[in-house]
DNA sequence: TATATAATTTAGGCTTCCCTAAATAAAAAA
DNA sequence: TTTTTTATTTAGGGAAGCCTAAATTATATA
């Protein structure tokens, strides 16, 4: 069976599935482009540890398929539809990194390796659920990477309650166990999951915290049902 | 980088990761083997969509390899270490299979066939991580098919991050992701797996939820970590 | 500018995995 | 048992991806 439109756009409808080799080179390209700047040869050779002559090859191949603006001893760039291919290769990538790191608990080094290899196989369809079950719009695509810059640096916070929280930090509120009437008023205070906050003082009794709704002040017992990671 | 011990066995340990198309025949053998009998080139040649002589070829590679044990005219029939490889990608295709179809509610037919693409991709640390996660024992393989029928009876979408979940709507917790801080005070609070949570409102930011222990509400990352069967 | 060096490409070779066509062995039928 | 049919293998060819070595082009240096 063939899952067609790999690619998912107008321009790309009637475009083969590439191979991997040729998918990891569009990827390479796309990340040594920093400028509108033509990436060369040898730096390909470099990051995909292939042979000057291999990468030759290779994007002239890529060249015919239009893939890629090729000038002999001038390099290349992606053409749009390259641009394309590189995208959905690099969001499928960083789709199934986090899945795999975030959700199963794979070791950074071996998620990235698999989800390298994977990224080729995924379907359109394989790729919305999963970024879906991640709790991302697979429409908007540009939180992606926000998103996942604060899951790398997740590993080293911390999740406290509030009142074991330190002076002068600021912290994202992540759960609050509720208390009524007490969480309704939190909440107008700008107290809400996902929300940032700041302690601004406390003394073990009384917890002095800002949000960008204003300052307000606490005592100990609603400080502890309030979760936040520093 | 490279995993090694790719198919987990002291007889294959110094084995190099087979082709996709290696494995692939190595898998057919197995199915078509029903008894003790050889498997003919013809009927591996029907299975595998390939040409009689491009079957023989490949058989007397994998008989090079010591996989299979090939006598010209007579068939192959796999050696231990073939039957081993064959028990590891047909794991690690049902494990696959049975994410995508019961955890994302991928179509049987498309989720079949990219797992028959995964299978080969997987390393063993993902393929137990995944196994943990579908809830069997890795140790216990036995368990493997007869879970895999009683939930094909049940309906798709079965398990779902909380993130997915319908406002109103009581279901059980099956697992936490990330041990860490967050999840223990979770559990502290009766979300652990087994339990029995109700999620009453959402917005698609913060996730109120009700369980034995009380109320509280969750950002949606943390939300997106809790998985529940309805 | 001329020349040396570095980058790139071309040429040719190898392996895998696919093919077709021809040769050969096994099995079935006469 | 001999012949016919069927199954299998061998021979040879092609594309993709990889390589090394040699040729070529671009760039840096004198």
């Amino acid at each position: 069976m063939l899952f067609i439109r790999q690619y998912d756009s107008i321009a790309m409808a009637s475009m083969d599935a590439l191979s991997e080799s040729a998918e990891m080179m569009i990827k390479n390209i796309n990340q040594l482009a920093a400028d509108e700047k033509r990436v060369r040869t040898s730096d390909l050779a470099l990051k995909t540890e292939l042979k000057p002559a291999t990468v030759t090859e290779m994007i002239q191949r890529l060249g015919d398929l239009g893939l890629v603006d090729y000038e002999a001893y001038h390099g290349v760039h992606l053409t749009k539809q390259g641009q394309h291919v590189a995208d959905v290769i690099e969001h499928r990538f960083n789709i199934l990194e986090r899945f795999m790191t975030e959700i199963l608990g794979v070791d950074g080094d071996e998620a990235a390796d698999v989800a390298c290899r994977m990224e080729h196989v995924l379907t359109r369809d394989v790729e919305h659920k999963l970024t879906t079950f991640l709790g991302i719009d697979p429409q908007k695509e540009s939180e992606l990477f926000c998103h996942k810059i604060n899951i790398e640096e997740d590993t080293k916070h911390k999740y406290l309650p509030l009142s074991n929280f330190d002076e002068g930090k600021t912290g994202i509120v992540k759960l609050i166990f509720e208390d009524n009437e007490l969480s309704k008023i939190l909440r107008e205070k700008g107290v809400q999951p996902g929300n940032s906050l700041m302690l601004k003082k406390s003394n073990g009794k009384i917890y002095n915290v800002e949000t960008d709704e204003g300052n307000f002040s606490l005592d100990r017992e609603t400080a502890s049902k309030i979760i936040v990671q520093n």
